[in-house]
DNA sequence: TTAAAAATCCCCCAATTTGGGGGATACACG
DNA sequence: CGTGTATCCCCCAAATTGGGGGATTTTTAA
């Protein structure tokens, strides 16, 4: 069955580019092209895309909010980001959002119509560097100045536990919890949870799991 | 120069298997191989090596473990999982132990080579599927009874706000913050943060970022 | 159109938690 | 022999939490 696609880039050039190869492909059924978001959520009930390639930079709203409106109206529908660079904070972004890949927007065009391809098939298409992106995110940064006992109680902390639990779980006295904490504090300099999670997650000085 | 790697797989023609294979590579040199971790950690220091092949399931020491131990004393080695199954809590544990990527054990021997040159160059060398895994890890799943609210006030609990912080941030009463948490506790039947944070968490309810 | 769900706000109240002090002891590492 | 780590203890006041009991308005869905 032919796949429906809707395209959402503001350069014009870069978007009948794509449009004119995927219209050329069987599979594969271009039925409009937008410059921004909101022109496509307006039409989104009538075009019902299959797949949406959507640009992360966009005049209006963001490349990132556009895909959670689409997904929040079509959950099922596939959202591949087309970029140039690739910046951790808004790949993130977007994986929250619900984008399913990445599309590089240099690439040639038989790998971009195998990257629909293999999104179609239920992978996640991305590039090497986005995949160690991801991959660091998970690994721990080795700059951090806490000690591993510190790491753990700042670990529970993030997952909601009070002194008292944490004392229990770790088979301390809530006491020493109490002056792992004040230590905690003393090195990031801070004097709340919400501060010293802030620092160190921002730092991947915690585990995500 | 030649890297140095080592091997740890309790399955001998398995771990011979890689071994032959990867002698047979200049740019490679197979310092050791190992049935346990334990035996491999022994040896560590002496080893040195910039490249381990782990497997998962090993007797004794887990290859989680074990990876977080070695990237513990070598923090710059890239530890390499030797799996069969994708089983994507153990590939976020491992990730979040340290490794550096997957080599999927029936995969052929150019193959093997090419994913470990991949990974010294940098990259984070993992299957379509796995790469799907992980991005679906960050993506919402649609059956949470929570509204969008609520799930919004349990994140902002998640970062460890306090009901006055989350209030102000969200331009609201604290009062309606109390009333969006009564009715987490109610449709999640918990009556704390820990354990509403621990079954929203666990079903992928709120966002990772 | 009507009922349910969501979002907003208010009161009372007691137990718990938090974070600010002030300590102490023991062990390891260099 | 100091510095860092890990463990434990005390006091105390302010803040937080979670259990009740309500209310109103808007939005959504049946």
């Amino acid at each position: 069955m032919e796949k429906r696609i809707t395209i959402i880039e503001d350069i014009a050039a870069i978007r009948e580019g794509f449009s004119t190869v995927l219209s050329s492909v069987n599979k594969y059924q271009v039925v409009n092209r937008y410059a921004t978001c909101e022109d496509a959520l307006a039409n989104l009930d009538k075009d019902q895309p299959d797949i949406v390639l959507m640009d992360i930079e966009l005049p209006g709203m963001s490349g990132i909010a556009g895909t959670a409106q689409i997904k929040k109206v079509l959950p099922d529908c596939i959202v591949l980001i087309i970029t140039v660079l690739e910046d951790s904070e808004k790949v993130f972004q977007s994986l929250c959002a619900g984008a399913g890949g990445y599309i590089v927007k240099n690439s040639n065009l038989e790998s971009i119509v195998q990257t629909i391809d293999e999104a179609v098939a239920g992978g996640a298409p991305m590039s090497l560097s986005i995949a160690r992106m991801v991959v660091q995110s998970f690994q721990l940064q080795p700059d951090s100045p806490l000690s591993e006992r510190e790491t753990e109680v700042l670990q529970s902390i993030a997952e909601g536990k009070s002194y008292s639990k944490i004392a229990a779980d770790l088979y301390i006295s809530r006491e020493t919890v109490r002056s792992h904490i004040k230590n905690i504090y003393r090195k990031l300099e801070v004097s709340s949870k919400v501060d010293a999670l802030k620092i160190a997650s921002a730092n991947n000085w915690m585990n995500k799991l």
